[in-house]
DNA sequence: GGGAGAGACGTTTTT
DNA sequence: CGTCTCTCCC
């Protein structure tokens, strides 16, 4: 298929598609199609010969990169399933895992997960004075690297910082390590650093999608990479929903000012939604100041849709409301995979979900922790990485810790302090001193667990020739908690040879789990995870203020409120645009509220109220439901 | 090192 | 209210 057939040559999907600009900025609001345009510009390259490896397509989240991707790979052209989509993170780690990359960089692109923090938190801790002091370092560690442009993190400012800076590296290049906030920042130091690099020229086309989303040094890095190249940056400041990881939205209003000669389209024709939810959406992002003035275009032959606004007795009534309804629509033959729920809370979202299970409707939650996540996966896990690599050092620091409550952090010190010393790595030292070669006071627990990790590193390491049995033992039928993870080992088995390939299949698929094509259940999620979704039937519950919009605590400075509540009002603005309208159901949203909760469940919940009758806070609709304007309709008491 | 009891928290993400 | 985390003490 040629890449312009079917486009209107006035529309701005073609222009997009074929402008020759080097610099170019899409703002695209919801539905607006700029995942149509996207995929047309790239085809239009790989038309024009251009290779699929130079071109780079890059996204915020994973959903995101495998959605691009797999719209990439339906490209009818030759070349497209060279065509990769992926995270900014993704890219990162595969160049400085580079040999040449890793030599001028001085750490080990290796990132914690979360259960190898708590180690780490363990260890370094007592030497910042208290876990809590010591989080909150890390995370301003974090976020200044974040803001920065990839000199230094703008950290530490005080002594105090200074020295906690310190012990932090130091115990990451000890482990081999990297937090995942410094994953970035270090590519960044790289490109800067070595402008004569090969990265520098590696691509010839950079699409960044999600632009508003990234933060400064993400930004920075996709300049770095794009310095001499095409680039095209696709976002929408209206749907910037990052800002507590520091996403920067300044960066797309501010790029044209930088790039004074790009080209610059806005697309704002909304091709998925009713124009009732168009002219909602309107009203509503109308009422943030901080914004470029924009309209999002409704197209009449969308159909107006449906909309409700209904207020519930209480949060277990709107659960049921909602069930009873979800439930009406499968009677009428609507499919689950139709109907997503979108709340705010994963409290309200398990109410929710138990209450869909109760009419029989097939339901998730993406709050539910996947099993992959819990402490026995993660710990077989962490086997299998050591059985891989016994030099991989975070494993075993985390492997030594576990089923203790302070992850053995006085004795680890210890050995720790010998490994400096002595050169030894911790696997050599571990195992002098189980040989009882080495010998160290206070570390007989530490010794134990190794012991019991070694002699399951040895049975395991008869079997790494044998998959069926590995996978056996590394993840047995009998362990109830960990049947995902052996489903997992056994479906990746099916197509590797040998361990390492099983262990890379089983990394992929848990880190970058493939999203399912086709979804069963009615879906029930976070309005952050919602981004990038539309469905005919959307339903947003629990619109009371406290929730959404979340109301400051008292103290806070003006400015950062009104940031706030400028980015709920986006994130509801987000939520509202998923609705599609569609050939068989017009797109409906059904809004809900409800009237009261316990006192003491608002109070938990930081829900602001004036009074309670009989210990029931009686609560306030969320003032963004006044702000979706005339075209809403008028709130109505719901019935169960 | 482990258990009891106090205390905090209750949103959102990237390998 | 329920869950997880932290601290203290033996």
């Amino acid at each position: 298929m040629a890449w312009d057939e079917g486009l209107d040559k006035d529309g701005v999907a073609y222009k997009i598609a074929a402008t020759e600009a080097d610099r170019v900025r899409v703002i695209a609001g919801p539905g607006t199609g700029k995942s149509y345009a996207m995929k047309r510009r790239v085809a239009r390259l790989l038309e024009e010969q251009v290779e699929p490896e130079n071109v780079l397509a890059v996204t915020f989240t994973r959903v995101a990169a495998e959605d691009l991707h797999r719209e990439l790979q339906k490209l009818e052209v030759p070349g497209c399933e060279k065509l990769e989509g992926q995270t900014l993170h993704g890219l990162a780690m595969r160049i400085l895992a580079r040999e040449h990359v890793l030599n001028s960089l001085g750490r080990t692109p290796r990132p914690l997960n979360n259960f190898e923090q708590k180690a780490m938190y363990c260890d370094i801790a007592p030497v910042t004075g208290g876990k809590k002091e010591c989080k909150a370092l890390v995370e301003a560690y974090e976020a200044a690297w974040a803001r920065s442009q990839g000199d230094e993190p703008g950290f530490p400012a005080t002594n105090k910082e200074k020295a906690f800076q310190k012990i932090l590296l130091d115990w990451h290049i000890f482990h081999k390590s990297m937090l995942i906030g410094e994953v970035i920042p270090y590519l960044v130091r790289y490109l800067k650093d070595n402008p004569a690099a090969d990265e520098h020229t590696e691509f010839d086309h950079v699409l960044a999608d999600e632009y508003q989303d990234l933060n400064k040094a993400e930004q920075t890095a996709i300049a770095y990479l794009a310095e001499n190249a095409h680039i095209c940056i696709v976002g929408d400041d209206d749907q910037s929903i990052y800002s507590f990881k520091s996403a920067h939205p300044d960066g797309i209003r501010e790029w044209k000012d930088v790039h004074a000669e790009c080209a610059d389209f806005e697309m704002a024709d909304c091709q998925r939604c009713p124009t009732t939810v168009v002219a909602m959406a309107n009203s509503l992002i109308s009422h943030n100041k901080n914004r470029d003035p924009r309209e999002l275009k409704p197209i009449e032959a969308k159909g107006e849709g449906e909309v409700q606004i209904v207020q519930l007795t209480n949060p277990a009534i709107e659960a049921k409301w909602i069930g009873k309804k979800v439930k009406e629509l499968l009677d009428a033959g609507v499919q689950p995979s139709e109907i997503i729920v979108l709340v705010q809370r994963k409290r309200a979202a398990r109410v929710i979900l138990k209450a869909l299970k109760a009419v029989e409707v097939p339901a998730k939650s993406y709050y539910e922790e996947s099993q992959l996540e819990t402490d026995e996966a993660q710990k077989r896990f962490a086997m299998f990485k050591l059985l891989l690599d016994k030099e991989d050092r975070v494993a075993l620091r985390y492997l030594l810790g576990i089923d203790s409550n302070d992850f053995r952090a006085p004795a680890y010190a210890r050995v720790r302090e010998h490994c400096e010393n002595s050169g030894d790595t911790p696997f050599q030292a571990m195992e002098k001193l189980a040989a009882g070669t080495l010998e160290l006071p206070h570390v007989k627990s530490l010794i134990e667990q190794f012991n019991a990790i070694g002699q399951a590193l040895t049975d395991l390491d008869l079997l790494t020739d044998d998959m069926g049995q590995l996978i056996d033992m590394l993840f047995p039928a009998d362990v109830e908690s960990i049947t995902e993870l052996r489903e997992l080992a056994l479906s990746a088995a099916s197509e590797v040879t040998d361990a390492h390939d099983l262990f890379s299949a089983m990394m992929k698929e848990i880190t970058q789990p493939d999203i399912p094509p086709e979804v069963k259940e009615v879906r029930v999620m976070s309005l952050h995870k919602s981004k990038g979704l539309s469905s005919p039937f959307v339903f947003i519950a629990q619109c009371v203020q406290g929730v959404l919009p979340q109301i400051s605590e008292k103290g806070t400075p003006k400015v950062i409120a009104d940031a706030a509540l400028e980015e709920a009002r986006r994130l509801f603005f987000v939520g509202v645009t998923r609705v599609k309208a569609g050939n068989c159901h017009p797109g409906s949203l059904y809004i809900t509220y409800p009237k009261e909760m316990l006192a003491g469940m608002a109070k938990q919940l930081g829900i602001p109220f004036t009074k309670s009758n009989y210990g029931q806070a009686q609560l306030s609709p969320s003032i963004f439901l006044q702000e979706l304007g005339p075209s809403a309709p008028k709130p109505v008491a719901g019935k169960v």
